[in-house]
DNA sequence: GCGACAG
DNA sequence: ATCTTGTCGC
């Protein structure tokens, strides 16, 4: 049974209330150090019916996020949201979450179902902080989340990855591990996941994974960034 | 100072 | 991310 929207109820979330997002570097920063011991990294309790891959696309300083909702083990679409929006913060590596947050939000609002888990294509943990984009959409709406990026932004992966689907390895940076290093398609370039908020690294593999049976980039990622491109004038 | 650097 | 066509390889 699909869940409805009431227990992630991003309209009555003011999530101006943590902190201000109009911020210099520095101050973002803080933000993130004062935030990050606030994830969580248990079990996810329950099946997953659904996943909410999230993606941002941007064109002369206009953001025009894309969440869209996919039911598994058959990955059917069942929601989909869209919200255009100015953006105001630079793209600074290991700030992301200050760029795309404001314009994601509104669009979750819209959705008229509640994912049991949110997957970015960005780093949770993976970051120089621990705290990229996925841990801080998780600990603002308190949700499962994981981070699924195509690239490393710190760290390095604990040894050489076999080629076949599946083969992983720990993504480790001054000696502690921050994600995983994941084979999603056999002879090709691997993802990098990460916890974001309220599940395992093990747990975001295993979703990554299930949501991956034919592409590299898993499919909830994968349709939110094409809707993410689409382009609507009014 | 130099190189690295999610999207 | 974004600007962009064909093309090499499994």
């Amino acid at each position: 049974m699909l869940r409805p929207l009431d227990t992630l109820d991003v309209m009555q979330l003011d999530f101006q209330h943590e902190h201000p997002w109009d911020v210099s570097t520095e101050e973002a920063t803080a933000i993130q150090e004062r935030l990050a011991p606030r994830v969580t990294e248990s079990s996810l309790s329950g099946d997953v019916e659904t996943v909410a891959g999230i993606d941002v696309s941007i064109r002369d300083d206009t953001a025009q996020a894309a969440v869209a909702v996919l039911r598994l083990p058959d990955l059917e679409l069942v929601d989909r949201a869209i919200h255009r929006c100015d953006v105001a913060f630079p793209y600074v590596p290991g700030l992301l979450s200050f760029r795309e947050t404001p314009p994601v939000l509104p669009a979750l609002a819209q959705l008229s179902v509640t994912p049991d888990v949110l997957m970015t294509d960005s780093h949770g943990r993976a970051h120089p902080r621990r705290f990229g984009f996925a841990c801080h959409l998780g600990v603002l709406l308190d949700h499962p989340t994981l981070g699924v990026a195509k690239s490393i932004l710190t760290g390095e992966p604990d040894r050489a990855l076999s080629s076949e689907k599946g083969s992983r390895t720990p993504l480790i940076d001054e000696g502690e591990t921050i994600g995983g290093v994941l084979r999603t398609r056999t002879g090709v370039n691997p993802v990098y996941v990460s916890v974001g908020h309220r599940l395992t690294l093990d747990d975001a593999v295993a979703l990554t994974l299930d949501c991956s049976p034919r592409y590299k980039i898993p499919e909830p990622t994968r349709q939110a960034h094409r809707m993410s491109r689409e382009i609507e004038d009014e």
